[in-house]
DNA sequence: AACGATAGAATCCTATAGGATTTAGACTAT
DNA sequence: ATAGTCTAAATCCTATAGGATTCTATCGTT
């Protein structure tokens, strides 16, 4: 019974597993917009597969608010935030991430903690250009940094709940334009939490995060106050 | 442009929605027990439909947590919570709920009230017979009691977060046994929450709620106090 | 007797086909 | 010109077929 068949050896992968890959790219590159049309044949014919894998790709991907399905009508892309939506999704994270920070402060390691020093260094250096492709490596090291904290926090429902906000923070991170202004905001109070799980401060961890969640809504609301509906 | 089509008139149904409804049902009504495969050709053969409903239930499903993948092996009911894990959920419903709770007083209404005093006097009045049938509609009173308060608190991200975490409670309330010697306690402490709500009293209805669900955890300690897993 | 190899069945995965429904455009009547 | 109807294309939905993989049981060897 010993485990030979290593646990994170070979996982396999299906082709549905690559068309959702590919779908959720597209969704957070900004190449599918909001309020697009997501055809389950036009994208098997683009991705040069059956409508089959896709569906199911579609499937999964309904379940994370990224896009909506109406029976018999198809799946779109979901309509962006308004102003007052994004605020109930920061309420939603301010509830949930200085949890998780600090569950995961009290379990702290050296592995982890180099990850989030990775992260706060890749966020500094990524190149913030003007297009959606040179934006990519600075939305993914944010998302990164506050996905290791709450993967850290060791709670596997907590986690559950933080994914089903995930997708939405980082599609508001990319239509919603902070970003830029953001930018060198977001990498002090990054520091500031880091460096306070660095120093052992638990509490005064989980006190950063919701200062920074705070601010990112601050600066959020400041920069497209009115602006409830592009289309 | 005007809405002739009533917009919650005919909510069309495509049968991977009931294929969908209909595991769900086994799931939850302990037909299908934690462990057991969920095969694709056999559930299609079972309920008499072909397997590609099926698989698109099925990837549904993957993402509430109560059925694991493996690519290319299936899918399996996932494994009940040890006693740890149990106690990670009720920590994870202390972050979420006592929240909801408190959003929901504030714009608490007559309606609201009334279908929450509904929920309290199913609850009382279910029987509770020795069977998982005959218990499946005091599990529905519980369920809808706070499900009602996670829905009308208005932050459609926070009853994401809910919804995260309602299937894995289903499960639990029902594998766990907890129901039977849980009962009286669990209806006085659903009152008292409403009683809260009913005389404005939103600080008072989310400390019943941070209460109740600690009382919840306790009285399930102590019924399983080291019951890991049971094969 | 225990271990490993092999054949068969069961299952998963993808592709294809056809019916049902929706949508878009053209045509006619008011 | 506008509203309504009708036709055709596109799309969704389900079923079926076949290849690929995994599981199970039998058999042979040490």
């Amino acid at each position: 019974m010993k485990p030979l068949t290593a646990p994170h050896a070979i996982s396999r992968q299906v082709l549905a597993d690559h068309v959702y890959d590919e779908i959720l790219e597209s969704l957070m590159d900004g190449r599918l917009m909001p309020g697009d049309a997501v055809s389950i044949d036009g994208t098997a014919r683009d991705l040069e597969v059956s409508p089959t894998p896709v569906r199911e790709a579609l499937a999964r991907l309904e379940h994370t608010g990224l896009v909506q399905r109406a029976a018999l009508k198809g799946y779109r892309v979901a309509p962006l935030s308004s102003a007052a939506e994004m605020a109930q999704l920061m309420e939603a994270r301010l509830v949930i991430e200085p949890v998780n920070t600090r569950l995961a402060g009290e379990v702290m390691t050296p592995e982890t903690l180099a990850a989030l020093e990775q992260s706060i260094h890749d966020l500094a250096t990524a190149p913030r250009g003007p297009s959606f492709a040179e934006f990519r490596d600075y939305f993914d090291a944010d998302e990164r940094f506050h996905r290791l904290i709450a993967e850290n926090a060791g709670n596997p429902f907590l986690l559950a709940a933080y994914n089903a906000l995930g997708g939405q923070v980082q599609r508001f991170r990319l239509f919603s334009g902070v970003g830029i202004t953001d930018a060198n905001f977001a990498i002090a109070e990054h520091r500031a939490i880091f460096e306070a799980f660095r120093d052992g401060d638990v509490e005064g961890a989980a006190a950063k995060m919701t200062e920074h969640v705070s601010n990112v809504r601050a600066r959020a609301m400041a920069d497209a106050p009115a602006e409830s509906s592009a289309e």
